[in-house]
DNA sequence: CGGTACGTTGAGTCATATCAACCATAGTGG
DNA sequence: CCACTATGGTTGATATGACTCAACGTACCG
């Protein structure tokens, strides 16, 4: 239950990391934002903002790694999606003026700059191309949500580990070693699968025997992404 | 398999009844749009447009009622959402200019009206507050989908069962002997809930017996809100 | 009158959750 | 420096929710 404080950084070439989105500003827009927004350096373990929470504005993330997650009902919380530098975390429910319906934790050492809401909505209103841009954002997250959705209700618990494995991989990318960039607890796993830890460990050693990767503690190397594609039924 | 052709139908008043968003439209838009939009009606089992499609534009639905839905990839399919009077269809894979990521199809005669994908990109660049409006909405069920995740990885059949029924009394209400207005088949509940029929089956007549609900072929009568609420562990 | 779609019930099986015990590691405070 | 505690990982045994398969009933429709 630690929740280190963060700390200010300095942020004067916050808009070259930032997400292509920000393209679209004009040089006037780009001085507003950067007079407006705040930049701090957020521990692992650190919440960003939590499920509930009223959210003035919204955040860019300019390196680290943060998963962003729902609690249930029984407590027992569900991954939705990890943020990446250059994403934006926290504009949907600045938009849609609800209360954040997700916490955002820290997975690895994050900077994160902080946009006041009333400066999104004018660059909405002022700025069209930077509108739908923005809205294509949305879509896309609404169509991943979607696809979501329907392998979580109709696979089996192996064959969505095996999906979140390739997703991994495509999102976070391997080191030189083959070993995937991003590294997860078992638990944190199982939040993503939407399923037992433990069942996560057995499946992870059936994958293992299978051929399909290699174990090392936390870190996991895809040895056969064909294999794996099939398990997960794509 | 049937799918029977969709007729065209008068659409004069088509502003009256649609979505809030249009309100507002200047009378300018409004006129660029009812000259170059075009209004079907569709029978029951016609499918308005299906997965994999290239979107040329997003639809406005009049009346009726029609179901969204993916199908996973072992033909199963997963309802993501109901469309009403009102609602639009078809604004997400325009916008994200990716193909039809769902299937629509007509629960109930539908009347539906076209707008070509060129005009929503126009409104949403020249007029800031029906950008921000459909973005509001995009988001609105974005949250709504993360919701729908986290219930479905952590819930039972038997929850989920309930909350659907809790939902589709909020969002189609009941008739004056307090049956559900909207009219499923078991089939097409289980591809909500994401189970088999035959578990669907089941779990109503459970339902019954514990006095929530009560059964007569498709009509559903909800006696218990409390208890299914509380069944449904919201 | 036969066909097709929907609904129901029972029996058997399997995937997955749950519970419990145990080990390894690292950080903490006296 | 050591005992203490917390956290994460692993394994086995057991229970059970939910799926599958199969058979059959029912209703409507051309």
């Amino acid at each position: 239950m630690t929740n280190p404080d963060p700390f200010d950084i300095n942020c004067n070439s916050c808009f070259g990391q930032c997400h292509p989105l920000f393209r679209y500003l004009t040089d006037n827009e780009r001085l507003t934002i950067s007079l407006n927004s705040n930049c701090q350096a957020y521990k692992r373990g650190s919440v960003i903002y939590r499920e509930g929470n009223k959210m003035r504005g919204f955040y860019c993330v300019q390196s680290g790694i943060i998963k962003i997650y729902k609690t249930g009902s029984d407590g027992k919380k569900q991954i939705i999606r990890f943020a990446e530098p250059g994403d934006l975390i926290g504009y949907r429910s600045v938009i849609s003026n609800e209360p954040a319906c997700t916490t955002s934790e820290v997975i690895e050492l994050s900077e994160v700059c902080f946009i006041p809401a009333e400066l999104l909505f004018d660059l909405i209103k002022q700025n069209g191309d930077f509108a739908v841009g923005l809205m294509k954002l949305v879509c896309i997250e609404l169509g991943e949500a979607n696809s979501y959705i329907t392998d979580i209700a109709q696979k089996s618990v192996k064959e969505r580990l095996s999906e979140v494995l390739i997703n991994l991989y495509h999102e976070f990318g391997e080191d030189k070693q083959g070993i995937l960039k991003i590294s997860l607890t078992r638990e944190e796993l199982s939040n993503i699968v939407g399923t037992a830890t433990e069942s996560i460990i057995r499946l992870l050693s059936e994958l293992k025997n299978e051929g399909m990767i290699e174990l090392n503690g936390r870190k996991i190397k895809i040895l056969d992404k064909p294999g794996l594609k099939h398990s997960a039924n794509m």
